[in-house]
RNA sequence: GGCGCCAUCGUCUAGCGGUUAGGACAUAUCGUUUUCAACGAUAGAACCGGAGUUCGACUCUCCGUGGCGCUGCCA
């Protein structure tokens, strides 16, 4: 084959937010393209009228953009492609392969045949022809539905490779069957399996975030979003893997049949390991530069940028419940005791060494010093180490907050 | 109902006739330890069923079962 006649789109239809599946399946689409030195067609199918909204494009073309996901050409949208698809729907009309009906124009299926394809990733596909019936590729002349659009735009705009998800095996027949009546040669089809919800049915609403944006908000990383949804349903050299490599060794043969569950958790361990690499610049760029004094605590516990939140009490004193002061194998009075030990050390001599300090005062039983001094300083149950911590406050702004819950506890009594 | 696709640990998967069925995520336990995380170690965890083919089937064939998808003048 020819590497250069390799041409594959993207099809969006502009009717809501670009979701998981939509992604995953051009990201096959991109890698197969980028590995053949292909072009990618991307190309807005809103035939549907009614819930097509042009915004709805702009938010598109943005997600592909933060996913790092470009095209060669657009393809245009079908609603201002009519003229097209009307001469052809009249070719149709003219020779007999279709008719009106009811005012709408069908397409006329020869029950007596068999329709075969190859499909590159399941193989040999066949579909009896006397389970179709004649079916609707028009509402008019000038207003095609899907099935036609699609023929005839793969069609005009020379693409190669149809990579698309399972759920259009049924649907090629009857594409494959409009290619036969305009006389088009059919593209090579390669149908991905699907992603699934934790119910194992195809991933929808009610699994959750399917959006690309709630991902994004939520703070993944574009690159450990590409990473997660090219291993679903394909196994590379590595889990961890660049584009570049990737595109490198991708073969669409080696691409699976079943269908895989979509698991926030291997997502969020992958974007954490991308975290992990990422320099200290780069994470600061994407974080935010407040976060500088405390980057390595950050970088050792965020796994996505919402988990930023658990550092807030860096940035603003926290409330802190007085209950919580209570070590688990110490009293409350005693807890409060300790903290107001350390609370005088500090006061006397400051943070300078403080470690050994309060090791020492706490020697038989850290957490006794440790514990109420975190919850003070951070309002938490988990947190990064009190003294870390407390170095980064400073000696002032450990006193006050200390200072606070004893204040506040004296008013609960 | 009809048509189609699929079938290995909880999840993602490796395996392409002979393996102690491997890895990753998740989970559990232990270690370190002031908590959580991280880290290290360990553990549990799978070939849907039945026939065939074969000296030998997770692997090939058929049947069954199950799951999913499609079944719009939506895409």
């Amino acid at each position: 084959m020819n590497p250069a006649e390799i041409r594959v789109r993207f099809p969006p239809s502009p009717t809501g937010f670009l979701h998981i599946g939509n992604i995953r399946t051009f990201v096959f689409n991109w890698l197969f393209a980028k590995q053949n030195k292909g072009m990618i067609v991307l190309r807005m199918e809103d035939t549907d009228r009614e819930r097509s909204e042009k915004h709805f494009e702009k938010l598109i073309i943005e997600d592909l953009k933060w996913l790092g996901l470009d095209y060669d050409e657009f393809g245009g949208r079908q609603s201002e492609r009519t003229d097209i698809y009307n001469k052809y729907l009249k070719q149709l009309l003219d020779s007999g392969e279709a008719y009106e009906d009811d005012g709408a124009i069908k397409i006329k299926v020869d029950t007596g045949k068999t329709i075969i394809f190859d499909d590159v990733i399941r193989g040999r596909i066949e579909f009896d022809t006397k389970h179709e019936k004649d079916f609707v590729i028009a509402r008019n002349l000038d207003s095609p539905l899907y099935h036609l659009a699609v023929v005839v735009d793969d069609y005009e705009m020379r693409i190669s490779h149809i990579i698309r998800g399972e759920d259009h095996i049924a649907n090629t027949a009857k594409h494959i069957l409009l290619q036969e009546a305009l006389g088009f040669t059919s593209p090579i089809y390669a149908h991905l399996p699907l992603i699934l919800g934790s119910d194992k049915s195809k991933l929808s609403k009610r699994h959750g975030a399917v959006a690309l944006d709630e991902y994004k908000e939520q703070g993944f990383l574009p690159d450990a979003m590409f990473n997660y949804l090219a291993i679903l349903g394909y196994t590379p050299s590595a889990e961890i893997i660049s584009r570049e490599e990737l595109i490198k060794e991708f073969e669409l043969t080696k691409i699976h049949k079943a269908g895989a569950v979509f698991d926030i958790k291997k997502l969020e361990w992958i974007n954490g390991e991308y975290i992990k690499k990422m320099s200290n610049d780069e994470l600061l760029a994407t974080i935010g530069q407040k976060y500088e004094k405390i980057l390595p605590m950050v970088r050792e516990r965020m796994k996505k940028k919402s988990d930023l939140e658990e550092f807030d009490f860096f940035f603003e004193a926290p409330t802190v419940d007085p209950e919580l002061l209570k070590w688990k194998k110490a009293s409350l009075e005693e807890s409060k005791a300790m903290l107001a030990q350390v609370k005088e050390i500090i006061e006397q001599t400051g943070l300078e060494d403080i470690r050994a300090k309060l090791d020492a005062i706490g020697a038989g039983d850290r957490g006794l010093v440790y514990w109420p001094f975190r919850v003070a300083l951070s309002g938490r149950k988990a947190s990064p180490d009190p003294v870390d911590i407390a170095i980064i406050l400073g000696k002032d702004e450990v006193l006050r907050r200390i200072e606070n819950v004893n204040i506040k506890d004296q008013n609960d009594n």
